[in-house]
DNA sequence: TGTACATCAGTGAACGCGCGTTCACTGATGTAC
DNA sequence: TGTACATCAGTGAACGCGCGTTCACTGATGTAC
């Protein structure tokens, strides 16, 4: 792999916090490659910086802390995948928006799968209550419900429970993702658009 | 914990085989109380299974082995839930009984957790194409198929692609599991239930 | 019936390893006077 | 302008630990003669 990465400059005064930005993104570099949070160790991520492993104290109390942090830099990061599918897409039609979006999620999911499963871990969640008030997984239910709302002012409606149907949206989505990961047999990503028409048509009516 | 399972007793001659189910046993307790597969550890299990360590060796011939039979006992103990369920319900309506295996499928998952996230697991499962060829998912994906034909027959419609339907049932109760999980307003078992309800409006039609 | 032997279930001790975390430190650079 | 000092980014060595796995073994029990 990467050994060359030991010449690493320490930062300039002041500019300290540069470190957390790296370790972030070397951890999610590593996830990729570990495939699982548990498999990642500070050790190793510290390595990836090019750094030694009690740095990573400077910036993250433990490794909880930022195992934490990852996971919401990968709901920001998906959000805003989503929202730049979505800005892509056709101005004038909100139902393709949506799809947009919908398949902007399997794409993300997909590409970096590792990253993806951590957003559904839930043993480190419990940080604490304040914690979990806040957690980002609202990000994305407030964009399911927005393209939706957009869908129902074009003339849209919405089947069956207008409450429950951005969950619908993720549950399906999400759950479709996970299975296509575990089933072996043609892991077409070409399925994947075709199950997001799928839910569109089920879930929309004139 | 269990400090006392020191005094197992040896198995009789020729009754070997019985510690394989004690070590199966023994791990899916473990697995619900460790949270994950990499958490687990041989050491845990045969502590837990009041063995020593070792002894794992006789049975499986290593971790990798031992988890995949978790996952396939898992796999069928679900796939028998579903269906008792199914048989429980009301016999002259396939709607009902697919209904019933729904839930019995969202009851499984929030009641063993750790073991049903383990049915997910895909770092594990590249043990060889011939495994895959055979994996255990199958169960469910025909468990579904079966039910939908079910209902069918009873003059009901299957809405949109009837090939893609027993995934998007599957995928829908999956996802929907997952952040049930994961969000933490209001965990509340009824939402899981109606969200079955749902499912089959949306999918279902005279 | 007695005894030597093979089989079987299971063990105790040890291996080398990588881990998370703590500690007291280093050495470059900006700041005060 | 020179120098003492504080601050800051980052480090090397060490801690104790539990892990997966291997090895040569033990001791009970059935079997052959």
């Amino acid at each position: 792999m990467s050994e060359s990465a030991a010449v690493r400059p320490r930062n300039p005064r002041g500019q300290g916090e540069r470190l957390r930005e790296e370790l972030l993104r070397a951890t999610e570099r590593l996830l990729e490659q570990v495939g699982s949070e548990d498999a990642l160790s500070l050790r190793a991520v510290a390595r990836e910086a090019g750094v030694a492993a009690p740095s990573i104290y400077r910036h993250f109390a433990d490794k909880t802390e930022l195992v934490w942090a990852t996971l919401e830099v990968n709901y920001e990061r998906l959000a805003r995948a989503m929202s730049e599918a979505a800005a892509k897409a056709d101005a004038d039609d909100p139902v393709d928006q949506l799809r947009a979006q919908l398949r902007a999620y399997c794409r993300y999911a997909i590409a970096h799968p590792a990253n993806y499963r951590l957003l559904y871990e839930t043993r480190q969640t419990p940080v604490g209550p304040e914690r979990l008030a806040g957690h980002p997984a609202g990000l994305l239910v407030r964009s399911w419900h927005n393209a939706l709302t957009a869908c129902e002012e074009a003339g849209w409606q919405v089947r069956g429970s207008r409450a429950e149907a951005p969950y619908l949206l993720w549950s399906a989505v999400h759950g479709r993702v996970m299975i296509w990961q575990v089933m072996p047999s043609r892991k077409d990503t070409r399925r994947l658009d075709r199950f997001v028409d799928e839910i569109l048509q089920l879930l929309l009516e004139r």
